[in-house]
DNA sequence: ATAAATTTTTAGACTAATCTAAATTTTATT
DNA sequence: AATAAAATTTAGATTAGTCTAAAAATTTAT
């Protein structure tokens, strides 16, 4: 079908694209894989000629419905094996992800569809993103930054921006799971660090550097 | 590590000294492989290379200590994943092993041991093939096949040596399972096809060729 | 022991994915 | 509008794995 290298394309182009612009550069694409711009056009003349992207040299790129349909179909896999391996593998929500990069490229329907009646049917990873149904259908997420809220403002987490083990080992560190109730008790306005109450019980500062990295919805 | 293909090719190998020889030819390989020796000649070199096959020019291979290490931990691999998506994900065994074939080159060590646990520590796959330990220990099976049995013995079903979906499903059609008790009724000496008795119920005739594939001990 | 047949290796070429360096196009600045 | 800077593409190589055709070595047959 698509090799792996195609498949991660695909899906590097579909993050970049969820920043919400109409179409992505080469060197965005080349940062994100970790390769060099040469390779990039390369693989988009590929891409585009197997119709899974749109694709004009010079003027950027965007995926295709069928580009989009693939992209949505890896992120699934992804997200149900990172979910497989916290439930029923032990693993922490830090030592999920690279695991997760090779599983996503495994080729079976049906085993997919096991997957997910055997985790019965979740609705998000352990990282709180939204896993698309087999159809691709993807629900949009209203939760924002944690910094965006004031002084008052009662939360409850759902996810997290950044991604890193030493991020997620941090939170795991300070006792934030997702679903705590997060209450913003102060902020100082000369560097935008939070004081800020967890689950009724802790008091904590953070960063504002941190705060941006949490997402929440208001209660 | 080991490319997905390398890794194929010591599997290849292994297999192919499974049957006794002590250094196996190109040819061997490549016919396994679906591939052309000449193709097979270029891997060589690299196995060798890197010190996982003993090879000289036109004098064979076999695998080093290294080599044989790397075989097991794949077959472990792939025999475990077996038996999850028999156990857990409802395949049947005619279904798991193009799967298999993509999963055991999934890189991760604490995988693979919650996979086991999660399996209770399995000492066979579904088609009764023995599981290698995490040290790469084996144990020597002692079945022998049907064909090589006499009238009024009686054995248990204990492996297939033909693992093909045609031939797993003709089991299944005609109600063999592993466990199952056989008794030998009768034999015909022109065609070598045996009268036999599953479970000390159903009586069947079955072929010398079919009587070949299926592994049993005696009871 | 020679010749014939078979097996294996080498030589040279191809594809996928990558790279560096050079050329081209687009964008930003004067 | 012309020039400078940045982004992108092209040109030409490289590596892994494969292939066909030809050469070399080994095995089998006479
Ligand atoms: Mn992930
Ligand atoms: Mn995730
Ligand atoms: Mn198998
Ligand atoms: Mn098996």
């Amino acid at each position: 079908m698509h090799s792996f290298t195609e498949e991660n394309y695909i899906k590097a182009i579909y993050k970049l694209l969820e920043s919400g612009d109409e179409t992505i550069s080469t060197n965005a694409i080349a940062e994100k894989m970790r390769t060099k711009a040469a390779s990039v056009t390369d693989m988009l003349k590929k891409l585009a000629a197997k119709k899974l992207i749109n694709y004009q040299k010079y003027q950027g790129v965007s995926l295709t419905g069928k580009g989009e349909k693939i992209a949505l179909n890896i992120i699934r896999k992804h997200r149900l094996w990172e979910m497989f391996l916290v439930e029923k593998f032990n693993f922490k929500w830090d030592e999920v992800h690279d695991v997760a990069e090779q599983l996503e490229h495994i080729q079976s329907d049906k085993l997919i569809e096991e997957l997910d009646k055997f985790l019965n049917y979740p609705k998000t990873d352990p990282h709180g993103d939204p896993i698309p149904d087999a159809k691709g259908k993807l629900l949009v997420r209203k939760s924002k930054s944690l910094s965006q809220f004031r002084v008052n403002d009662v939360c409850i987490m759902t996810g997290v921006v950044d991604h890193s083990p030493a991020f997620l080992q941090y939170l795991d560190k300070t006792g934030f799971q997702l679903g705590n109730e997060i209450k913003i008790k102060d902020s100082v306005e000369f560097d935008k660090s939070l004081q800020i109450i967890v689950s009724k019980k802790n008091t904590f500062f953070i960063s504002y550097d941190v705060a941006k990295n949490i997402l929440v919805i208001l209660k």
